[in-house]
DNA sequence: TTGACATATATCAATATGAGTATATGTTTG
DNA sequence: CAAACATATACTCATATTGATATATGTCAA
C-alpha cells in the first residue's frame, strides 16, 4: 500500500506547508485563487490543486462569483488535530519537566531509604 | 517534486494513523518494539520502521536494555502542530459561531438603517 | 559455540504526490 | 460573437511511501 492520499483527512492535508499557507492566509478573510497564486508566488494550477484538497477535507468552502471563486476559510476539521495533540501538551511544558525532575528526586530519596 | 518525506517534520510524521496509534501507546510509558507488535497488530518491520521515523523527528527516544530496544515518548516536537492549530481554535467554537451570528446581525440592523 | 530471540535493514510492488506545462471550462466585456 | 479573463483539469516526471517478505545484526543462554 502507498501513503495515504492527503483528502483522506485533516492531518494529512495539513502535512503539506503550502495548504498551511493557505489556510493562515485564508484566516484574515475571503480570497480568490489569484489572490492567492499572487500572495503564495505559486503557479496557479498549483493553487487550484491545493485547494481542491482543502475542499475535499472540509478546511475550505468556496463561493462562486462572477468568474471569480472566493475561498473561505473553515476550521472545523482542525478540532480533530487539536484534540489529538492537546494530549501531549504537558510533555512539553515547562510545569511538567519541573514535575518530572520532582518525581525523579522523591524516587531517588526513596531509594535511598531502603 | 514528489510529496515531503514523512520525515521532514512532525507534521508528516504523524499524519500516517499507525504512528499516531504509537505515540499514543508510547503515551502510556516506555514500550519494546515487541510490546508495540503486539498492542498494535502489526508486523514487526513496519513498527521498526514507523519508530524510525519518528526517532528522525524526535518524537521518541531509544534505549538499549539487552537484546530489547525500549522506546519513550518525547512530545516536544507536537508543540509546533499544537501551536498552528491552536490559532483556528476560536474557528470552530461555539462561542465564536455566536459572535458571527451577533456581527452579522448587527450589520443587518446597520443596512436597514441607511 | 550454536541456537533462539529481539530488532533493524533491504528489496519489491503498487500507488499517490507535487511541480511543470498545456489545455479545457466557464464568465464577462466590447 | 470574439477576445480577455479566472479557474479547473489533464498529463508527464521524479520521488517517497506503506505493506509484504526475506535477511542481516546483535545479544543472551545452554
Amino acid at each position: 500500500m502507498a501513503r495515504a492520499a492527503t483528502t483522506t483527512d485533516a492531518f494529512n492535508a495539513i502535512a503539506e506547508p503550502r495548504r498551511r499557507q493557505i489556510l493562515d492566509l485564508l484566516a484574515d478573510g475571503e480570497r480568490s485563487v489569484n489572490d492567492l497564486v499572487e500572495l503564495l508566488d505559486l503557479a496557479q494550477p498549483h493553487v487550484s490543486r491545493h485547494l481542491r484538497v482543502l475542499r475535499e477535507v472540509g478546511l475550505v468552502d468556496v463561493r462562486e462569483e462572477g468568474r471569480q471563486r472566493l475561498y473561505r476559510l473553515n476550521g472545523a476539521p482542525l478540532k480533530v488535530i487539536h484534540d489529538w495533540v492537546k494530549t501531549y501538551e504537558q510533555t512539553w511544558s515547562a510545569r511538567f519537566e519541573l514535575l518530572d525532575d520532582v518525581l525523579a528526586e522523591l524516587k531517588g530519596a526513596e531509594d535511598d531509604g531502603q
